[in-house]
DNA sequence: TTTTATGTGTAAGGTTTTCTAACACAACTG
DNA sequence: CAGTTGTGTTAGAAAACCTTACACATAAAA
């Protein structure tokens, strides 16, 4: 049973010197990832970025593939691929939002 | 089994500012509360302090007492109190090393 | 009832952190 | 070769944080 699960772990929280600290990429990086819609952090009213303990497990996912050289539209490519077979089976599970939120109509 | 879960719950990584958002206190009181030592934050190189997801738990509780008028004092009083009764029976538990954390030899 | 402690707000001045934009460049890719 | 990719770095500006201090209404203690 266990609802919708609050979860801390897709909670958008987390700062970019945080993140750059608990993934070891540099900020420069971690915004070029998103420049290349591979993760997509929420701001604040100010305007810093704030990620998700998902977010990071993401961005270090996405810096192993670069490391093997996949490009960045590539694995941008595998994510929406990921995200449309979820889409049709699992059709109502955790990630769900998660992906949802990330490739779904981005609001311009 | 399951061995010491890395959890993100317990990792301190949000700033004051988010920690503000979420509690609805105000930076002033966020502060004030740790230098009654109900709270204990890490800090990062330049200073900044970094919270978890049970700091702020914690701190909606402490807000929740504090309008019961109850004072901080008394309130650090059951903490402690807490924490033996805890390292007496669970001696090998979860939040263990949360409270040790906090109200153990503080390194001054 | 004075005196002291508690809990918060707010202001000042200073650092740290983050942001965007731009230039540079090596290593690919087509 | 011309264009793309992935990163570093710099520069200037804005946002977020930090500490210290003064004020003050309440509440607790002497």
């Amino acid at each position: 049973m266990a609802a919708a699960e609050s979860s801390y772990k897709d909670k958008k929280v987390i700062t970019i010197g945080i993140v750059r600290e608990l993934t070891g990429l540099s900020e420069r990086q971690i915004r070029y990832y998103e420049e290349r819609k591979l993760i997509f952090p929420d701001r604040t009213p100010g305007g810093s970025r704030k990620y998700s303990f998902s977010d990071i497990e993401l961005l270090m996912e996405i810096a192993n593939k670069i490391e093997d050289g996949v490009q960045t539209y590539e694995i941008r490519q595998e994510m929406i691929r990921e995200k449309r077979a979820m889409d049709k089976k699992t059709h109502h599970k955790m990630i769900q939002g998660q992906l949802n939120a990330q490739f779904g109509i981005q609001k311009r």
